[in-house]
DNA sequence: GCAAAAGTGTTCCAGATACACCCATGG
DNA sequence: CCATGGGTGTATCTGGAACACTTTTGC
């Protein structure tokens, strides 16, 4: 058999990206989500997706679709799970790649988000949404968890400048439970992947909290020394 | 915009399932992997694979195809990861799911196997494999070693019987190091979820070693009372 | 002066690691 | 009788968990 005939006959099909974009905003974990344009559904939440084109790949077309909607390039984004039920949709068959992304809430094109429809939604208080998409949202939580405990991905959610309060508060957001302060700046400060700061951040107390900043490269080279980072 | 006109003039992709299938036979884990009969490639080595039909889901394309080379039904499976390039595929554009199964050799149909072209290679000695099917056999290895830390999956790979030898050494080919014979011992008995059966296996020694069994109900039963699993 | 968040150390316990010898048996 | 793999217990160490008071300063 020659390739021309191996792959003719073969059913083609619609593939789509969903993006579960997480952000982190006053204290809690949030999904940009959007209210959706097109039938069939239309007016009901959905995740930010799009079809998947000829010329670029499945990565390529989440970055497109992520960009589309919050303006930003060069953002950690992981591929969560192709979902390929045969009716998972219910206007056509189509096979949905899931991507979760990390953004800081500051740093999207807010007007751009609006004009697409998109709103920040508390992940705690998710309203329902459309197809499987709340069945992709879970599950990207739980991978989200497995990788923020051994992998320094939670401050891609916070400002570059950050206080220990906040990023405590954002892995106790993660975990959905709360942590020690004391055993958390112990074991953060102790991996040496941050940078203490001389400015204080006084927005959320009268005493004012360092500020301190992650040091990437300080991971890398650490990373390479076989150093474990564990939260 | 309705939903016909909003599906019509989408792009549509092939799109197919490749399965690394573990096995563990001598002592070593080992991969089932085919002699590809079609062009491209043809006459090199490649995962088991085929492509997603309309009326299947990608899961049911993969169990379809792990049966079609192996004969088993029932088989433990998970998805590993959509590869999406562009040009991952020298043939055609093909989006392809990968899925990895556990199967234990000694069931499977070997004359089915072998009538498709399929040969059991160690997996420390793989050769050249056409596409992306080596990236995708180091994501499953990754991949088996997360998930056997914490789920007791190893078991799928061994006899409904065996030793506390075979398990350790099965464990160790999963993690690529020794570990320490009594201390595995503890570990894995103080789990309870094997049960001691009293029959001796005398193939690898002349005292003879106890068989165990995975007891899967008992399993659940602990889980259920947050046992955690951890090797 | 007081409210509100920041910052700081020690004790305790569980679980991981390291480690060496006797046992049973077929040949 | 000896070679081979099976089976067993203890001491030590490390890292996680629990826990409460002082500091700073804006109001």
């Amino acid at each position: 058999m020659n390739a021309a005939s191996f792959y003719s006959k073969v059913p083609r099909h619609l593939v789509a990206v969903d993006c579960i974009i997480f952000g982190f905003d006053e204290g809690k974990l949030k999904l940009l989500v959007i209210k959706r344009k097109v039938a069939p559904m239309a007016g009901e939440w959905s995740l930010v997706g799009g079809f998947v084109q000829t010329d670029e790949s499945t990565d390529d077309a989440a970055a497109r679709v992520l960009k589309l909607t919050t303006g930003l390039d060069d953002i950690y984004m992981d591929q969560l799970h192709c979902y390929g039920e045969v009716a998972r949709d219910t206007g056509a068959r189509v096979i949905s790649v899931a991507y979760y992304a990390l953004i800081r809430i500051k740093d999207h094109d807010k007007p751009l988000a609006q004009e697409h429809g998109a709103h920040w939604l508390e992940l705690e208080n998710m309203p329902e949404l459309i197809f499987d998409h709340k069945k992709m949202i879970e599950d990207a939580l739980v991978k989200l968890r497995d990788n923020a405990q051994f992998h320094p991905i939670g401050f891609e959610l916070l400002p570059e400048k950050f206080t220990l309060s906040q990023l405590r508060c954002l892995y106790e957001e993660i975990y959905g439970r709360t942590l020690d302060k004391r055993n958390f700046r112990k074991k953060i400060l102790s991996l040496d992947v941050m940078e203490k700061l001389e400015e204080k951040d006084k927005t959320s107390s009268k005493k004012g909290a360092h500020l301190y900043r992650f040091d990437a490269d300080k991971y890398d080279q650490l990373k390479r020394k076989g150093l474990v980072f564990e939260i």
